[in-house]
DNA sequence: CTGAAAGCGCTAACAG
DNA sequence: CTGTTAGCGCTTTCAG
């Protein structure tokens, strides 16, 4: 370019106050360089690490992130995947709530968009996905607890349908079985993966049959919970219930028994979604492919350890 | 419309597959449905609730929400704010890092974009602002120590320039002023508004000439910090410190001594930044409006109470 | 009430 | 290397 017209045209820029339209960008050569992500836990502190990682990555490229929440409802999740697609987003990450098979999953398989799937991974064969290890991690809690010398290790399972909740649960049943326990039907009782349900299952277990002596609690909400249905009651922990919880918070070593807990490494889970995302957009009929991102076990003092806080990193 | 031609279309709209183009909607009549919003504080853990509740609004509505971190940096906001600009948003809300009225208020300002400040409250005369009440709150908190018979009230402050941390500490000295007592230089420390910068304040204050018998941390990244110290150094609380926080969290009342802590109300926060947005919209040229949610002192055991939590609104 | 045409702000493919 | 023109998919305006 002449650098006379390239300066004409900078001080013309300036002097109107020029702004390039975004939108008309979009419209004229395709491609939004945004990506929307549908979240059905908006509300859980672990989405701020996921976010904040994806967020990241993209302001790094320029790009922008449209989000939205589904509510836990495959209902909402679908009108949410339907007004990110009208947008033209050149992607979508979305954490499937139960039942997005039939709705939501159906409609992104058919769009031609970027898609993939993070935290829950229920399409293997349909699309990328990205997630923690769930099973093993939480059967690596039930070996502990037996190394502590338990045999009636309780589970305060997540909502029935939701990938994790099986997966966490299979990997329960796991560790009950190779370390020769007896998985008894009342030991395992069901929450909808809130506070809440989590203390009523907690006090259905408490009055059961066969009171437990230590349990794991299958996400950070429910062990918080659990956590406090037990200080309510005045249950003291690890001495009348050890405890141990899929998912580790800020504030897990402050509690009055610093929680034993499976750390999730959101950060490169966010990395990683995007990645594959990138991946999809350059091939996109390569075959589908499904990423488990190792958690880290941090032992503290619930679980009935005593000393400094150790780290071990779980691989499947 | 000919019923009989509105079924023709309908019929040529589902055999086609056709799914409109918000893109080129957009481009048509300008307006994008759509809000940017521009935080400080993606990690954390009360921008869960902020966003959620602001995503909540606004699905209602059909809008979408643009979300973008300026990571507490004056350039980045700036950025950001213009990459918004850039994309048409119908909306802006931001939470303003220091720095902010040389650099994004400016080019918001500038722009015709309907704008809102929250949390942050910084330019009462050119903004709509909406955030809550720092000042007497903390002040309050500095009241029901000295009822507990402390004249050593220290306070760890939060990062220097931001309008909650100037706030907070003048809400300090009115406490430490009503109540007879002196604010020793020595008694205040300030941290960057995060965790390990709090802990290293703390440190200073614990070595400091006059140790402190209570103290208040200016929002909860900080609290965490000092209560991480304080577990560290065998420090008990309330015994050893009696400790109060700005910024309630879930799991305050599981660590160790249950923290005594000013909450927030982010979802009427949310609520209100978006309606204010509206109102804008509708009348632009309206005097700006800065309104103050108020908060509420939720008292547990960590500044020296027993018995029950109990739960009380603070009026300004 | 229907069909055709112009234009939103931009890029891409052309002539000049 | 410059200036012009034709769309991107939609709404709006204006004839028919």
């Amino acid at each position: 370019v002449d650098p006379d017209t390239r300066q004409r045209v900078l001080d013309a820029i300036t002097t109107t106050g020029y702004r390039k339209n975004s939108i008309a960008l979009a419209l004229a050569k395709g491609g939004t360089q945004s990506v929307g992500v549908a979240l059905s836990a908006l509300s859980n502190p672990y989405f701020a690490e996921l976010v904040t990682a994806i967020e990241a990555d993209m302001s790094a490229k320029g790009s922008t992130l449209l989000l939205g929440e589904t509510h836990e409802d495959a209902e909402r999740e679908h009108d949410l995947v339907v007004k990110l697609l009208d947008r033209r987003v050149d992607g979508i990450v979305v954490a499937p709530t139960a039942g997005s098979a039939e709705r939501a999953l159906t409609v992104l398989a058919a769009s031609s968009v970027p898609a993939v799937l993070v935290d829950r991974l229920v399409a293997p064969d349909r699309f990328d996905q990205v997630g923690s290890d769930n099973r093993e991690p939480v059967a690596r809690l039930v070996d502990h607890l037996a190394g502590h010398g338990h045999q009636r290790i309780a589970l305060v399972a997540g909502l029935p349908g939701l990938a994790t909740s099986i997966e966490r649960r299979q990997g329960y049943l796991d560790g009950m079985a190779r370390n020769g326990l007896r998985a008894a039907p009342g030991l395992t009782v069901e929450g909808a993966s809130d506070g809440a349900s989590a203390a009523r299952a907690m006090a259905r277990l408490w009055k059961g049959r066969i009171r437990p002596t230590a349990l794991v609690a299958a996400n950070n909400y429910m062990t918080v919970g659990v956590l406090k249905y037990l200080a309510a009651h005045g249950i003291r922990v690890p001495d009348d219930l050890a405890l141990c919880g899929y998912d580790d918070f800020e504030w897990a070593e402050l509690i009055a028994s610093p929680l034993t807990a499976v750390a999730q490494d959101w950060a490169t889970i966010g990395g990683t979604a995007l990645e594959m995302l990138d991946a999809r957009t350059r091939s996109p009929r390569a075959a589908p492919e499904t990423a488990r991102i190792p958690t880290t076990l941090v032992l503290r003092h619930s679980c009935g350890c005593t000393g400094p806080t150790t780290t071990e990193p779980i691989t499947p």
